[in-house]
DNA sequence: AGTTAATGCAACTATTTAGTTGCACTAATC
DNA sequence: GATTAGTGCAACTAAATAGTTGCATTAACT
């Protein structure tokens, strides 16, 4: 399922609009239309944040009648954390190597 | 210090380019220069990506004579990775509490 | 059936950004 | 002191992207 690669998810997370997307969409679903009437930009400009967002795994489509509404995908952001976590952590223990070597240990 | 504003940091994360440089810095630190020897673009263009990445405080500055050397800090990626995994665990449990009044409990 | 409200597609603009080349400056090193 | 290797700054190009308007289409509802 999420054999994604992280760089798509962070360039989608990389904009404030999406974000303001995703802050609007909240725990529930919301069609395009929808979220035109709440933020300060048109439908379709909305329309291509969701395709992006979707694109990165971080929301779904689903159908309602003849409106097309997404939801947040939460897991898909713990999931993302846990990777950059390890990369982290993976990090500061190669440092946290060679400092030891640096110090001639 | 990490009074971080995420958006920039994810933005900074967006790109293929800036990985290959926090690839190549590895644990250890490098100029732009050094960089330039190892990836296929300029020195300039590496300079500008790692004044984003600074920006971002994903990377580090370190005077060595008269070379700027750079270098990762992995504990910035995984206090990111911190907050939003806490960002994904809220938008699951809101998506869990609608789906519960959803449900009719 | 006719109207309405939603989506889908396309073309266009403006801004941002990744990348380049070129040059001036400065600090080591021989 | 001359050379060299590194940085800093500026102008420019090309591509990507955020946003718009306009129109066609389609599905629901009275």
């Amino acid at each position: 399922m999420t054999a994604n690669t992280l760089v798509p998810v962070f360039a989608a997370l990389g904009d404030e609009t999406r974000w303001s997307i995703l802050v609007a969409l909240g725990g529930g679903d919301a069609s395009a239309s929808a979220l035109a009437g709440r933020l300060p930009v048109t439908r379709q400009a909305i329309a291509k944040h969701l395709a992006v967002l979707q694109q990165a795994g971080l929301v779904e489509p689903v159908r309602v009648g003849r409106e097309l509404r997404y939801r947040v995908l939460g897991a898909q952001l713990t999931e993302t954390a846990r990777r950059l976590d390890q990369i982290g952590v993976e990090w500061e223990r190669r440092l946290a190597a060679i400092k030891r070597i640096a110090e001639g240990l």
